[in-house]
RNA sequence: GCUGGCGUGGUGGAAUGGUAGACACAACAGACUUAAAAUCUGUUGGCUUUCGAGCCGUGCGGGUUCAAGUCCCGCCGCCAGUACCA
């Protein structure tokens, strides 16, 4: 690359500036009862979601979000806030596993690195981070309390009657046994299918298995035992509670699609004396099954299944448990299923319909099992037609409906005692029906699955349990952190057997007794991370009950962390897990706020230059390092912030920043001047003046929008205010030093080493400027006089069309406005001939004559 | 298919129902310079023009309104998420 001269020395500022932030801590702030705190402020918790500690480093997309809390938290702190902005590292995760894999090195090593790379670009951009409180998910002094709260969910059970989490002592109490106690824990052992990679050597999330079969590993279905968390006891709390919280719509609908409430009832049909119970949301249409469909699996099955069936049934089984789920619902164009041979009864009308077994039918939602009303599911109505079943109608179309599957609302018809009842009515009377006769209940369902909470791995918190005579016992918290042994190498074992099974020596225990040698996913340790910041270095708690109280609460809103800024990927992951287990620290009483998050905002995804997803294979990934040494960290800021609105998808440009840049270079030379040895000196220009009328108006208005564009989040509009701003400015023969400062303070949070570096200069030079930092000044205010104008621009419009403007002095009444309207000329003229019907005239603004 | 979101100059994007295109990028022209870079100034939605200006224009079609990029109805296109959840 060829050498380019400096615009401005910030390649000589920043570093000075992030040395003095660093060393005066500046941006560090006290814990109430801590030596500096000052408790008449009010507290505002500004966070960022934090990175994984990839090799790769920081990308841009990084400080898009980290720049924008950067500046509200600048802002706040210039408005008198307590800020708490934290930052740290979510640091377990398989690709420094699979580093250990290949180099046999231990994975801390690697993280470290990564760790190490991370936090040196991020001080590079500047941010005022309170790195005091730094936290890592790997560190045993976290990791310990990790472990505790899963201890926390191991000893507490879900009590239905009220709704929340309590001590799992008060079950002892009562004297249930042991495995009643184990079956209710909100941490328990169950053996389920799962997503097994071999060569990975660990089971994957459900979500997980496309990005790495994508590189490709193979992942295959196989029951294990694993550990569960019992989130779906939370399912009906975590819709509720989202209302009043202050997310994005989008997110918000997301979460509830996912949880996946749906009210219906439960139906018992009898097959040869046997009950066998359906899920349906339509019991209204029960007139209308025609034939019943089980899972392939469902236990049944084979009870029911007739001896000339029996081939054909074995054979559709095994081609269902050969696919995965995906490969299920990506097969799914067509309709399958084998008939048993077996009938069941219908309970409302005795009729015999037959039943099958189909794979759109899945074992784990509702019972397994369902009625088919062909004439009222699309689902049911493919297959019926496919396979010639009869349809018949139980809901009357509302008049000109034609749809030959109808799902919506209508009367019910064919349907008995139900007939000519609204489909909302008739599904009441329904349930009534069932519920008296015992034949069936009104049931809720969750699409929302409990959560596969162990993994294989050997980079993640072990979990504090061990194994005796078959049970699991949890470790005394005095035995807290836990940590994974040294291994020899970090092969998988490729069995499902876990990793830590490798350490023999640390696994037995002797009497039989043997460590649990699952680990816990990443997802733990971002669970919580946002609590710890709170009291980060604190060995006897996760949080003290001072700092939870001060940092989580006071405000009276339902979530705790005043502002989150991320991505839209953790939608439904991090952002449901974090919920969940904020609620049940919440229900045992170690947090104050039912919710951890009070708003949330997402950041847009960076593209590359071509538009295009930036990535390694396409050659069009931006490195923050490579901005930051040609245009320095402020114009990386300045530029991640005046690409657009903050929330929206955007393509990165070069020729942007170069931009950015030229505008802060304009800014730089307000104040300073190359001399001819081509030395930076200050300008002369420069001078302690009374800004006048018009440069006060443009000065003012700039501190208001500012002001409110950062308070809106609207970043881009908030930098070109100031573009404007000091294009005026330059203008000037005479450059008043207070309208310099002024856009000083209002530029600082987004540009801080370029204004401190100025402010300094100018300190130096002028009495009237204060010396001390911009980072601790005051916001500066804005005064409305200077804003009001004695003569404003009105537009004239005749039917709706500008025809002319014209400057009326401020304070002219409407009915001067319009008399002023009616002797333009150009008016006049538009109007020659017309008759006037109507004048509008919009104060301020415009004035419309309606004329024909 | 369903659910969200979005369609504005050559480009990124501005516009409490009230002057569409702020601010910036790119392009073109000029000043400075031996030259280049940098910097500064000007022009830049389209069409027509007698150079005064006029007409058209925010994906398409309709509607409400004195006034619509903005609100309503119906389409089309793009992006994201999700996928047989009974």
């Amino acid at each position: 690359m060829a050498e380019r001269r400096k615009q401005f020395p910030f390649d000589e500022f920043e570093p000075k500036w992030q040395g003095h932030w660093e060393k005066n801590k500046t941006f560090s702030v006290p814990n109430p009862g801590e030596a500096g705190f000052d408790a008449s402020k009010p507290k505002y918790y500004v966070l960022d979601m934090f990175p994984y500690p990839s090799g790769a480093g920081l990308h841009v997309g990084h400080p898009e979000g980290y720049t924008a809390t950067d500046i509200i938290t600048r802002y706040k702190r210039m408005n008198g806030f307590n800020v708490l902005h934290p930052m740290g590292w979510d640091a377990f995760g398989l690709p420094a596993e699979q580093h250990a894999i290949k180099t046999g090195e231990h994975p801390r090593i690697n993280t470290e690195n990564n760790t190490n790379n991370f936090r040196r670009q991020l001080k590079s951009l500047g941010f005022a981070y309170d790195w005091e409180r730094e936290i890592n998910t790997t560190d045993p002094a976290y990791v310990k309390w990790t472990q505790w709260i899963f201890l926390q969910l191991y000893h507490s059970y879900f009590c239905e009657e009220e709704n929340k989490a309590k001590p799992i002592s008060e079950l002892e109490a009562k004297g249930l046994s042991r495995e009643e106690i184990d079956n209710r824990r909100l941490a328990y052992v169950a053996e389920t299918p799962v997503n097994w990679s071999p060569d990975l050597g660990t089971v994957l999330a459900n979500e997980e298995v496309e990005e790495w079969r994508a590189k490709g590993h193979t992942v295959e279905r196989r029951p294990l035992k694993q550990w569960m968390l019992r989130i779906t006891a939370y399912a009906q709390r975590l819709i509720d509670e989202l209302e009043g919280l202050d997310w994005p719509n989008g997110i918000k609908l997301l979460q509830t699609n996912w949880i996946g409430r749906s009210d219906g009832a439960e139906v018992d049909f009898t097959i040869d004396g046997e009950k066998v119970t359906v899920f349906t949301t339509r019991p209204d249409t029960l007139f209308g099954a025609t034939y019943m469909v089980l899972a392939p699996e469902h236990p049944l099955v084979e009870a029911i299944t007739t001896d000339e069936q029996k081939a054909a049934v074995a054979e559709y089984q095994k081609t269902c448990a050969g696919k995965s789920d995906l490969e299920r619902t990506e097969l799914a164009k067509e309709k399958s299923g084998v008939f048993t041979g077996g009938f069941a009864i219908n309970p409302v009308n005795n009729e015999k319909i037959p039943v099958w077994i189909a794979d759109y039918v899945m074992m784990s939602y509702g019972t397994g099992a369902i009625m088919a009303v062909p004439a009222h599911d699309e689902r049911d109505n493919e297959f019926a037609e496919k396979f010639g079943i009869d349809i018949i109608e139980a809901v009357k179309a509302p008049e000109g409906n034609e749809e030959k599957c109808f799902t919506g609302n209508g009367t019910a018809v064919n349907s008995g005692f139900l007939d000519g009842l609204p489909t909302p009515e008739a599904k009441e009377k329904i349930a009534a029906w069932l519920e008296e006769k015992g034949l069936g209940k009104k049931t809720i369902n969750y699409k929302l699955r409990d959560w596969l909470f162990s993994r294989q791995r050997y980079w993640g918190e072990p979990f504090p349990i061990v194994w005796r005579d078959g049970n699991h016992e949890a470790l005394p918290e005095s035995e807290l952190p836990l940590l994974a042994p040294e291994l020899e190498d970090y092969k998988p074992t490729g069995t499902p057997e876990p990793l830590l099974s490798k350490a023999t020596e640390w696994v037995d225990l002797g009497d039989g007794v043997k460590r649990e040698t699952n680990t816990m996913p990443q997802w733990g340790g971002s669970c919580w991370y946002y609590l710890r910041y709170c009291d980060a270095q604190n060995p006897d708690a996760p949080i003290s009950d001072e700092a939870e109280e001060y940092w989580m609460a006071k405000n009276g809103n339902p979530g705790g962390v005043d502002l989150y800024v991320g991505g839209t990927e953790h939608a439904v992951l991090h952002l449901l897990y974090a919920r969940f287990w904020h609620k049940v620290l919440f229900d045992l009483g170690h947090v104050s706020t039912p919710e951890p998050f009070q708003k949330l905002v997402n950041q847009g995804l960076i593209m590359g230059e071509d538009g295009q997803k930036m990535s390694k294979s396409r050659g069009n990934v931006v490195n923050p390092d490579d901005v930051v040494a040609l245009y320095g960290a402020d114009s990386l800021r300045l530029y991640e912030m005046f690409m657009g609105p903050l929330e929206q998808v955007k393509p990165w440009s070069m020729k942007g920043v170069e931009g950015v840049f030229r505008f802060l270079a304009r800014v730089w030379r307000l104040v300073m001047d190359s001399n001819q040895e081509g030395e930076w000196e200050l300008s002369s220009k420069l001078a302690e003046i009374d800004p006048g009328k018009s440069t006060n108006k443009v000065v003012h208005a700039t501190i208001k929008k500012v002001g409110d564009d950062i308070d809106a989040m609207s970043f881009n509009t908030a930098i070109s205010q100031m573009m404007v701003c000091t294009n005026e400015l330059t203008k000037l023969e005479q450059l008043p030093v207070s309208s310099l400062v002024t856009l000083l303070q209002v530029l600082n949070p987004f540009a801080p080493h370029l204004t401190e570096e100025l402010n300094a200069k100018l300190a130096a030079a002028f009495d009237s400027v204060s010396g001390d930092d911009l980072a601790g000044q005051t916001w500066p205010e804005f005064d409305e006089d200077c804003l009001v104008e004695d003569e404003i621009e009105i537009v004239l419009q005749v039917n709706g069309k500008v025809r002319d403007k014209i400057m009326i002095p401020n304070e002219a009444s409407k009915e001067e406005v319009e008399a002023l309207a009616m002797e333009s000329e150009k008016v006049k003229s538009f109007i020659d001939g017309l008759t006037v019907r109507k004048v509008i005239v919009v104060p301020g603004r415009l004035v419309n004559i309606v004329a024909n």
